[in-house]
DNA sequence: TATGAATGAGTCTTCATTCAT
DNA sequence: GATGAATGAAGACTCATTCAT
């Protein structure tokens, strides 16, 4: 997603070329500034620095900083709603698509360190920029829960699933969530093995979820 | 823990008191500051007006904004080693104890706002004050995790929960945290039945922590 | 009008005098240099290097240049009104008032290149600070224009004067107005008897051009 | 005198014709946007952007802003030395001659916009471009004045008029200038009756404004 | 000739910090 | 201790000018 962006590979770009290159790899190098900094740290001249021209040059593509931000967290996020529905078709029973679902997202949140940073971003600017939580519950956020929800009701249908969590489908991606804010407070810091995580999370889910498994809680 | 600040309750403070009061005010009036605005973005001068001195007084007390941010999340931040403390008392099975001791966690985390305003700064910050990270770890963290493992053990060798978790101690409190994430991020926006939530965690989770119970996923 | 700043006569002032003086000081300096270049061309340092502070000192007083810019007018600007009135309870025929109208208006704004000034600063900036033009006008123009019809009014009463140029008092200042004029754009440069202009200034409005006319001027 | 610019009467122009329009188009654009912001406030971008080309063939015809301003202002202007000339050749009386060349003037300066521009321009930038107050002196101001005191002295030979006023030319003007000046000012918000203030003019200029003088204009 | 991407010096403005009172 | 005037370094943004195409 993150395209490499000083690939002197060919080295003689055309103006043109050059010229179309330009904003994407502004906004890369904006991403990975503004994660390092936070917004109000990052100075327009780091960014311009990084991808290799003068301050005037990010001008001349992005009106402000702001604008330049928000165009950033809009360039590094991904649609969830194209992950949910590439998982759409499989068949199989719902927990078998509950387990391939989170499958594509720990690929996706956890192992993506991009997408943990977008996270970081919106926790820490989220307040001084509504519109990209808006377009971040909107994009991201409700699909995934939607696509849970249908995933239970589906479930619970066929007799399969409890249907006691239709009201609380975070639940089911709690652990990844989780994880996902753990490593970005604690970075490589955490040494955890995520391969047994990822199983243990789906184990201690459905024991949970599984109709006929009565809790005493 | 937050002391209310203001109160002119007495109204008639001496200089003495009114002295020993100041630093928690500014802690308490730079807390609200920083979390609105974030360590960059907030001026030393709004923490002043907000206590009602002037920016001077400020660095009577505290050298720099650095040092008085550091001190700010220390100010505010509760030894979870307390609260697990404070639970580790009580009599009865393994789960009773998960229950009892997540109960006094969603107290403490979901409920107090300023818990959840901690967590954001830590996440938003943390990259630039590493010390606050590793004093929320020690103090914070470490000690809840360690928690968990321990009644896990207990539970597991009672024969009452299985002992595959051990490893992964954060599944126990995951649907908390993410819950608190959440809420930071969405703020007022979420409409959710928090009661509905504490018990459908308590039940997911032991109904899949409870030994005798096998996964099929 | 135009106070001199830096006199060190005392030398010691204290802060609290030093403070009751930094406005004043900005604002003669500010208007020598938006007189020397125009407001776009001023920088805020100049002026600040002109009262011998650095440029965090003016936006302690001042919140923007344009404001600045707008005070700055606003202080060196004298009330015409009060030159009218001033003038007002002389006795005498309407051509003596008119003559000794004009000669307090000579004084003003002739031999006060203060006065000069602003009127350069409003031709070439009225556009872009029209609130300018407006006090102008009410508070310098209009009054001085009232005053001239009164006295015509009163001396074609009288039968002294005739009533032809009610509707165009300009006419009365317009030598005046001329020379000032003048005198912006050509300065120093013009070698001019100011004292035979007045005196035929005077003489012209009140007996024209026209020989065998003799005026008792 | 301001060519239209961008008639596209013919509307198919070859690129020779074309290419040898382009001064004239940028000259009346950079007018346009010099009068209307002043030189420091325009930007060349603006000029090129009402022609309708981009920055960089601003710089094909004129090296720098400061060329492209001075040319500006000489291609604005319009020698009075014509009018001076054209009205010379009339016979008459001197005072005949005077309404004469007022009346050219008024045409000349009131009714065409640009002349007031140039006026304004010339005051507001004087300073920064003392080649353009040179060349206007000598080339507007000067052979004006010194056709009226041909005029004067031409009128006071013939015992016409009076010699008193030789010195002060600017007298005969100053109605004119003064309206000029107030219009500068004032724009679309003066409310003037002009036909009259020219009869004005030249009725006080050859009768004065005392009483029991009859003007024969 | 015409373009417009890029430059970088320049300017306004902010704000942590100092210090005389 | 408290103040707040003053500092000056820093940062967002602008714009005249250049130059490869």
């Amino acid at each position: 997603m993150f395209k490499l962006c000083h690939s002197k590979a060919g080295k003689k770009l055309t103006r043109a070329e050059q010229k179309e290159l330009r904003p994407a790899q502004i906004l890369d190098a904006a991403f990975t500034e503004f994660v390092k900094n936070g917004y109000a740290a990052t100075r327009v001249e780091d960014i311009a620095k990084h991808v290799g021209v003068t301050k005037g040059t990010i001008y001349v593509y992005f009106e402000t900083k702001e604008i330049l931000f928000e165009a950033t967290i809009r360039h590094a996020s991904t649609s969830f709603a194209d992950i949910v529905k590439s998982e759409d078709t499989r068949t199989g029973t719902a927990s078998e698509k509950i387990r391939s679902l989170l499958g594509a997202l720990y690929d996706h949140l956890d192992e993506d360190r991009q997408n943990r940073e977008i996270l970081k971003l919106i926790i820490a600017e989220g307040q001084k920029f509504p519109d990209i939580v808006a377009r971040h519950e909107q994009c991201v956020f409700q699909p995934l829960i939607d696509r849970i929800i249908e995933l239970i009701k589906e479930g619970a249908a066929a007799g399969e699933l409890k249907s006691d969590y239709i009201a609380f489908p975070e639940l089911v991606i709690a652990p990844l969530m989780t994880l996902t804010v753990l490593r970005i407070i604690f970075e490589e810091a955490m040494d955890i093995d995520i391969k047994g995580y990822r199983a243990a999370h789906l184990d201690l889910l459905l024991n949970g979820l599984l109709a006929g498994k009565t809790g005493e809680g």
